[in-house]
RNA sequence: GGGAGCUUAGCUCAGCUGGUUUAGAGCAUCUGCCUUACAAGCAGAGGGUCACAGGUUCGAAUCCUGUAGCUCCCA
């Protein structure tokens, strides 16, 4: 016999049978009720006989009371509207103890409850006979026994539903038991406003529906588990069907006697209920248990860790967990437990299914460790994984992870590689990219810290990943790289070691074990110098960052252009090619971006020019044009076509701008700045389109 | 049955209170490269009527209503 929730149940349709037994009306000679039933052993435990109150034809039957078959017992006959009329006979019997309907029906009408079955399914002697015999047994014998006594009317098939545990299989025999419960009400309405009031955060925020949901609807809490392990439940039954609650059985007995003295008791009359607290009774006090909290509430443990910053869980047992950590702290130290709840998500395969043993579908993981690295597993898991939704397990994500690793090891390798020379100067070029990588780490520290703060974790990494591969490998290192076999300048040389040493700092909390390597092998380091406890650093706000930061954005795209027209025009990198910019008098020159650019793109000479130079490829970026002469003939047609397709593009989106300006209900209602945007797009989308006109007219 | 959430590129996801070009990222795909850190790589490119149908608004992936599909939770 055991508790079971209403979920575990799983309801099946059987082929089972209706039998129709009538009952003698008490103090009438020949008049009988019919009821219908598939479960005529429990005719044994009833104590009532309920018809609908406006059903005509048991209009005569009120007051009167009916003879139980068998056992001979007077019961009520009571009238309710839950009876189905169209149901059988439009009479039903009750069994209160035993179907949770007819319990309900004999709370309202106070009805007797007879508990007829023992706990290993078997009747007891509440039933007076067949006691002893297993229910279903019983179900058959009870039959010849009805039909001697002449109260079995029929017997029908009946399909039916019938409740089947979840866990066993077994047919669930509903049996009324002692549970204990706890008040839920009054516990609950401090928590729900804690989290409504963002005392405590959840992230993500969705939570807070299901959250406030469960606890507007709260129910009381049966803490009773049928189990031999646990916390026993310490309420003490008396001889007299009273009970007592106490922390010992000492102090139960104290109670009990004070309470009842003239019952004489001895300690051995006090009979401890055998049920068990659930589990969660006693994981609800974890936040204050685990520092001994609950015992000496002073203690310098708990006062320093509660309530602690981020508890982090999943999100299936926001009730049976996270609800009741709050509860239970409110209740007991009177403030919440935590500031903030990360939610998970569940690990998964490609095809959504859980991971599970039967399905075998999870990984091994010291497999995949051994293939990947512990770090790329780690990041592979850690850059899928936003908060609260599941995650999708790849091996392509380690792999991801797993490249990452081989990358940055790469990258230590290059730089460990060169010889330094601190006679040489830092080039201009490498004094820019060492300026550039500076402000770029900050602006991505800065959004990096931003996305902590809100427990984007994913984000956070993917941040990092991209600083590390796409601005520090490359594009910072292809530029400050010495020519081949040639060394490197002091200055550049330790400012770089200085940028390596930060990346790995930033890089720790997610891969942390060759973060932790190369930072010792970056520098010496003392014995007990570790980079888990090395301080992160922090952004700096510098003047001029923002400038140099757009003008390197520029410069990059500058240097893509030129790949793009290396590519086409099938010119190796190796062989260096000139650049002309087409400047006016008045425009300022940037000789720093040009050094970059001539380092990137391997340029021989970067010159200014007044107006387009034939035998040249061109591309514009920020209304400047750039032209790269090349050797070879010109494919006109494939550059008209260029041309033609940049052209055909500006001009639609001229026209949609256009379209928008052209709308006074847009220019007279919408922000000045927005307008203002507008016609910013709507004077550089002229300015291009009159460029790309004079070179089309300049090929034909 | 009740409740909540989701639907954006082939896949996994960003896109905060409507307005930064005609919607982004990573992976995958395609093309060209064995370039002297890395082919586990380099350079470049393509790819989306933001589930559907209405509505509100000068303006909607974003707000509202409905429809469809999916997912999770129910002590």
């Amino acid at each position: 016999m055991t508790a079971v929730s209403d979920e575990e149940v799983i309801y099946k349709e059987l082929q089972s049978k209706l039998y129709y037994v009538r009952y003698q009306i008490e103090g009438e000679e020949n008049e009988y009720i019919t009821i219908a039933t598939t479960r005529p052993e429990t005719i044994l435990g009833d104590t009532a006989i309920c018809m609908h109150p406006d059903d005509e034809r048991f209009k005569h039957l009120r007051g009167k009371r009916a003879i139980v078959p068998i056992v001979n017992r007077s019961i009520p006959l009571i009238f309710d509207e839950y009876v189905d009329r169209e149901f059988g006979t439009g009479a039903l019997k009750i069994t209160p103890a035993h179907d949770i309907n007819d319990y309900n029906l004999g709370l309202k009408y106070k009805l007797d409850t007879i508990n007829i079955f023992n706990d290993n399914g078997t009747l007891n002697e509440n039933a007076q006979f067949l006691v002893g015999v297993d229910r279903f047994k019983a179900r058959e014998e009870i039959i010849p026994m009805l039909e001697k006594a002449g109260n079995l009317v029929k017997i029908e098939d009946y399909v039916n539903k019938v409740g089947f545990s979840e866990r066993t299989n077994e047919v669930i025999e509903p049996k009324l038991s002692v549970q204990w419960f706890c008040d839920m009400r009054a516990l609950a309405q401090p928590a729900l406003a804690a989290v409504m009031n963002d005392d405590i955060k959840f992230y993500p925020e969705k939570f807070k529906n299901t959250y406030s949901y469960w606890m507007e609807n709260v129910k009381d809490w049966c803490i009773s588990r049928q189990l031999w392990w646990g916390h026993r439940i310490p309420a003490y039954y008396l001889p007299n069907k009273e009970f007592v609650v106490a922390k010992t059985k000492e102090e139960a007995f104290e109670i009990a006697q004070k309470k009842y003295p003239e019952l004489n008791l001895t300690i051995e009359d006090l009979q401890q209920d055998e049920d068990v607290l659930d589990t969660w009774f006693s994981s609800w006090l974890w936040p204050m248990s685990v520092f001994d909290g609950l015992r000496h509430p002073d203690n310098e443990e708990i006062k320093y860790y509660y309530p602690t910053s981020v508890l982090i869980t999943a999100p299936d047992i926001i009730f049976f967990w996270v609800a009741r950590m709050i509860m239970a702290g409110l209740e007991w130290r009177k403030e919440v437990p935590f500031k903030h709840v990360y939610f998970t998500g569940t690990v998964r395969d490609k095809l959504r299914r859980k991971m599970s043993k039967s399905l075998g579908n999870s990984p091994d993981p010291i497999m995949l460790m051994e293939k990947f690295g512990a770090d790329g597993v780690r990041m592979g898991m850690l850059l899928s994984s936003p908060a609260g939704n599941d995650l999708l397990f790849d091996e392509s994500l380690c792999e991801q992870g797993r490249n990452f690793s081989n990358k940055i090891w790469n990258a230590f390798r290059l730089i460990k590689g060169w010889q330094v020379d601190d006679k040489i100067a830092q080039p201009l070029h490498s004094q820019v990219a060492v300026k550039w990588f500076q402000h770029r780490f900050n602006e991505v520290l800065a959004t990096i810290n931003t996305d902590f703060d809100k427990f984007r974790i994913s984000d956070a990494l993917m941040g990092v990943y991209k600083l590390v591969w796409d601005d520090f490998c490359a594009c910072f290192l292809e530029i400050v790289k010495p020519a081949y076999q040639q060394p490197i300048d002091g200055k550049t040389y330790s400012e770089i070691i200085d940028i390596f040493e930060n990346l790995m700092l930033i890089l720790h909390p997610f891969m942390p074990f060759i973060t932790e390597e190369l930072w010792h092998n970056l520098r010496e380091r003392g014995e007990n110098e570790s980079i888990m406890i090395a301080q992160m650093p922090q952004p700096k706000a510098e003047n001029g960052a923002d400038n140099l930061l757009a003008r390197f954005e520029l410069t990059r795209k500058v240097v893509e252009d030129v790949r793009r027209v290396r590519a086409e025009k099938n010119i190796a990198q190796k062989n260096a090619i000139e650049l002309l910019v087409i400047k006016q008098d008045n425009a300022e020159i940037d000789a720093e971006m040009d050094s970059v650019i001539q380092k990137l793109c391997n340029i021989s000479s970067v010159q200014y020019v007044k107006e387009k130079v034939s035998g040249t490829c061109s591309f514009i970026e920020q209304n400047t044009e750039y032209l790269i002469p090349i050797a070879q003939n010109i494919n006109v047609e494939e550059e008209l076509k260029k041309l033609n397709a940049d052209l055909e593009y500006a001009e639609k989106f001229l026209q949609s701008v256009l379209k928008k300006l052209a709308n006074e209900r847009f220019v007279s209602n919408a922000p000045e700045q927005v307008v203002a945007v507008e016609r910013k797009k709507q004077s550089d989308a002229e300015e291009k389109i009159k460029m790309l006109k004079e070179q089309i007219a300049n090929l034909q």
